[in-house]
DNA sequence: GGATGAGATGAATGCGATTTCAGCACGGTT
DNA sequence: AACCGTGCTGAAATCGCATTCATCTCATCC
């Protein structure tokens, strides 16, 4: 029924032993033997069994993706170029759902992990104490583990620059003359948030008499911006910042709907530049970030600090080379870090401020 | 260091077959006895090794999802459903992104296919001729294949009831006297797009006086959109139906940006209800479909089809007797398959016909 | 009371590959 | 001529688990 390495040693007239250094180590074999084997082996269309080979090697040729909304758009692109890359590698994905749920999450990467050869968990909803734990209980050893937009000591990961979004972003606004900004933000416990927030407050700092107003924490959906919206229009500011595209687009349309004008009486800006970003109008300015390279950094750093062995080696190489991807070797004994850059993209929903309302304080 | 059955077995007291069988067959082993192995598997941390149990049961306890695109919400939605299921049932799933690219398709089918109880492929790109192929030269005779939106004979399948969804649309543009309506395709050699032409037809004659102007094929994303709102401009209809949401978006938006109104000068019907459709103003009147029951269905109809055995058997019974999926058991030999009920959603994309236009021909 | 059978257990086998280890042949060195 | 290293090859030992088969113990029935 199903063709063998036996029936291909003995189709070729060679032992066992030798068929398989012929197809996985070629090099110990003499060289027309090795044609000779890799002949019959294509002939008989032989296919070497994956949990044979996993229960020797103890490696699965595989690797795990946890998300918390397979469905949200900034998780949708980031698995697609998760997926790419470990194809590209050699490697199949595993991709999980964990429902925005910190215990499911931790559950996931636990019953994964260990049928992998390596976890990329994406912005995690769990604690660090939680993540802490990961490491101890529920992974083995040698499963490595890589954080996607988180820092947390112990793991490598992938992140984006929130404090350089921001600052973008804040000098946009600026430059168009709006000196009182609103920031909503995303949920009180994400870490991205707290990244903004701290970048925030840098980068207005930096600026001559622009004054951040912050209208707190929301629910990083739709919904959420249009509970922010109101806010936003009772704040009094000429400009809001929000903490990702989706509060964007909710507040966008409250605005609207309240006959504020954008952007004329306000404007918007979001954060992650999602597809429906340019479906709106006025379409909306935003931070766009490179989710598909962002992807890419991941499994390529989850498998150059895993020494997990990959298929093609080759395609290795220029990895991390890429243009905006800069590396924090992380200082002994910590592990590597890559930070993504972002850019801001100005679109519709921003504009110069209405002088009336941005003189504010002096 | 990795505990194993034998050391369960060995702390215990009992052979290594006892072991096993208190753990995954627990019927055969004397109570006292099986709790007390069971005690102590949970005391040592024992975790089965899949790989073993693989090689010897030849199941793998994986399921593999392939989508041309997982970006595309459409798709994101139904892997979140299938995502969802398979874990209920025990599975984890591997998901594949095809790329839009019918022999990458294929590849993907045969690679996972082999690490796998079974694959759901989910609007196949390729014909039905590749479609055959699989079952013949890809994947081995015992890994079953479940269609999401494709009827092909020789698979099991899950497919959107798509004459429904069309005729609920056509009867309520109808209602609000629309008389000429066009219609934006999708891509040319698209199942569902014929599936939705027919169905378009057919509910066409059973209406008086409604003419249906075939607007042409596009690519069913927000730029085929674009270029079909000038045609739709162009050619007179009242109202338009596209062939999915992200065209309809299109349109919208290039009405929009030409000063034709929606819904007072033209009416626009989507197709899918993804998220975007509640973002833009105004909102879009769409045909919704469960995805996410659609998900849960195709899984539901892999496991039982493939006679794959799951690890909850409990929630298998109640699967497919959800409401709204209508199921046909299929003449005998014929694999069955699953319609998945929609539903017209009215928002504020379509409103009544203005009378100047909406006579015609009587 | 002996035959019968059900129930519980353990020894042994094998799933399909990789990998040690030993053996063999051969060419070159002392 | 004896010795040694090098290059290939094959026999056999795993890897961790499920499962067959034989064994053994009792309760049951006639």
């Amino acid at each position: 029924m199903v063709v063998t390495l036996r029936d291909v040693a003995r189709a070729a007239g060679v032992s066992p032993a030798t068929a398989s250094r012929a197809l996985s180590a070629p090099d110990l074999v003499a060289p027309a033997r090795r044609e000779h084997v890799q002949q019959v082996a294509r002939e008989l269309g032989y296919r070497p069994n994956r949990a044979a080979r996993e229960l020797i090697t103890g490696r699965t040729g595989n690797l795990c993706l946890v998300v918390p909304d397979l469905e949200n758009p900034f998780f949708a692109a980031v698995a697609k170029g998760v997926q790419a890359r470990a194809r590209a590698l050699g490697f199949a994905l595993l991709v999980a759902d964990a429902e925005e749920d910190p215990r499911l999450e931790a559950e996931l990467v636990g019953h994964l992990g260990a049928q992998v050869d390596g976890v990329v968990l994406c912005s995690p909803r769990m604690s660090d104490l939680e993540l802490d734990r990961l490491s101890h209980d529920v992974l083995d050893d040698d499963v490595p583990l890589l954080l996607v937009n988180r820092l947390h000591g112990g793991y490598p990961s992938v992140v984006i620059d929130n404090a350089d979004g921001v600052r973008q972003a804040v000098r946009h606004l600026h430059a168009l003359g709006h000196r009182r900004i609103g920031y909503a933000g995303g949920p009180v416990g994400s870490w991205s948030d707290s990244q903004r927030r701290h970048g925030l407050e840098h980068a207005s700092h930096g600026l001559r008499s622009v004054e951040v107003t912050d209208l707190g924490h929301f629910p990083p959906l739709f919904g959420g911006g249009v509970a922010a919206g109101d806010l936003v229009a009772a704040s009094g500011v000429t400009a809001v910042l929000a903490h990702n595209d989706l509060l964007a687009l909710g507040i966008l349309s409250r605005l609207r709907a309240r006959g504020v004008r954008v952007p004329e009486d306000v404007s918007v800006v979001g954060y992650d530049d999602i597809p429906a970003a340019t479906l709106v109008s006025p379409a909306l300015t935003t931070v766009t970030v490179p989710l598909a390279r962002l992807g890419r950094a991941a499994v390529d750093l989850l498998v150059e600090v895993g020494q997990v062995p990959t298929a093609t080696e080759s395609a290795l190489a220029t990895a991390l080379s890429s243009a905006g991807a800069g590396r924090d070797p992380g200082a002994a004994g910590t592990p590597p870090s890559v930070l993504i850059g972002v850019e801001l993209v100005v679109r519709a929903s921003t504009g110069v401020a209405n002088a009336q309302t941005s003189e504010v304080g002096e």
